[in-house]
DNA sequence: CCGCCCGGTTGAGGTACATCAAGGCGCCGA
DNA sequence: TCGGCGCCTTGATGTACCTCAACCGGGCGG
């Protein structure tokens, strides 16, 4: 789901600290390489609600590393269907998709009030040329990316409802612990019909099942606030693929 | 799918003239970095039907070029279900997955007696250093399979069985262009229990599919022998999600 | 040449999900 | 305070696909 780092953040830092968070997210390189790139991204540019960073078929030629908010991803069909492919939250660095071509392959979307810093990508080869640091991290985070994606083709080839969206709830969680927050609530910034997009679904379909969770006790829902009360029995779930074995125990 | 690459060779080439065009894949880079690459790579590994280039898990230090035959790349779950994330082929550069931790998200396994180079990633990185053609060539590598990637998740997500199956004809016949050989007939590597489980489907219904399409006269299937009649037909198919609109027209 | 086995086809029946449809609830603006 | 409107929930029905099961045919070993 890229980074499925679709939450809101319960604060919003200053400007300055965010920014230092998000460019802290490059930390381990040498102060000469932060140095430069700090020289090269300037301001972050501020998205609302709705509003796109990219769309697919557009001209790209820069990364984007996201100070603040979350934003999904999508790709679409010629008749407007849209397919969310992953969701991506602060810190993590989008844009990948248009170095084959020049062109974006999907669309990138806020999810609500969100910063970005722009990088472009030829000065950050550039830089990356006497920085093997730099060059490896670049490499991590697409690879990353890769990872995700084989994630995401899993459960949507593979796992039935109930354990594609325990799925997402472990992996939101493990987001957030990722990030040093608490792992056990989420504070979704996108609607059901998001969430139910992106996990091949119909979204009366997350709805029952969110009910169903409650009611078997794995996890308590409050509009887009999520509790997750028992985050084994979510994990058997994804294992078994039977909600019923989860409380059986 | 990564790129769905995973067709037969009509014709096997002597291994010096496969080498070639392998690596003939890395043309429009200096004579100095090619001279650097093949010194680099020496002489291929052969791997026969089944055998696994790397599995997920392993650790990965290197890039893999496929020199000859196909590839079949999939994922797995703790209960050994397995969901195919792609096929690849010939001049594919595989083993990017590894970069983010140094060990292999997925698995791959030759379809049929494969050739590949193994090209350390750390080498390959250094001798980029100093060639930003060869640098640009990798990320346009990489990119390309987030691409794939990326249509992949759309097929598992908004497609039906129709669409699906459609979709995996014309993106091979698109292969198959790509590498300058005849694209209206294809000659499958994979059994249709692998096309299944890469579409989402049940063998049978890929079966069943067949059926139909060849009595729609969009294709004509032999064993695993496909000659693609109608490929206007099939991205109708694609772009609608109903056959009988195919053979309407 | 025969029989086996693997990959593939074909058929009958079940089901997990989508779709269609009708509310409910919280939020915002008047 | 009251509509109105998103967003979400809940229920009733339909169906695309899966599962189970039998069968087929070609290739290979004996």
């Amino acid at each position: 789901m890229g980074s499925i780092h679709a939450l809101h953040h319960a604060t919003q830092a200053r400007d300055s600290d965010a920014s230092r968070h998000a460019i802290g997210l490059l930390s381990g390189l040498s102060a000469e390489t932060r140095k430069r790139l700090e020289q090269l991204i300037g301001r972050p540019r501020i998205l609302h609600r709705g509003e796109r960073l990219f769309s697919a078929g557009s001209e790209g030629d820069s990364l984007y590393l996201i100070n603040s908010g979350s934003f999904k991803a999508h790709v679409d069909s010629d008749a407007g269907e849209e397919q969310i492919t992953g969701f991506h939250f602060t810190s993590d660095l989008i844009g990948f998709d248009a170095l084959e071509t020049g062109r974006h392959t999907h669309t990138l979307e806020a999810l609500e009030t969100a910063g970005v810093y722009r990088i472009p990508f030829e000065t950050l080869q550039q830089i990356a040329r006497g920085d093997s640091d730099l060059q490896r991290l670049l490499m991590k985070k697409i690879s990353r990316q890769l990872g995700d994606e084989h994630r995401t083709i899993f459960m949507l080839g593979r796992m039935n409802a109930e354990q594609r969206l325990a799925q997402f709830f472990i992996r939101l969680s493990q987001v957030m612990q990722e990030s040093g927050r608490m792992a056990d609530e989420l504070n979704l910034s996108m609607p059901r019909h998001d969430i139910a997009n992106y996990l091949g679904l119909a979204l009366e379909t997350v709805s029952r099942l969110l009910h169903r969770f409650q009611s078997s006790g794995l996890l308590k829902v409050a509009h887009r606030n999520v509790q997750l009360l028992n985050l084994d029995g979510l994990q058997h779930i994804v294992r078994k693929g039977d909600a019923r074995l989860a409380q059986a125990h």
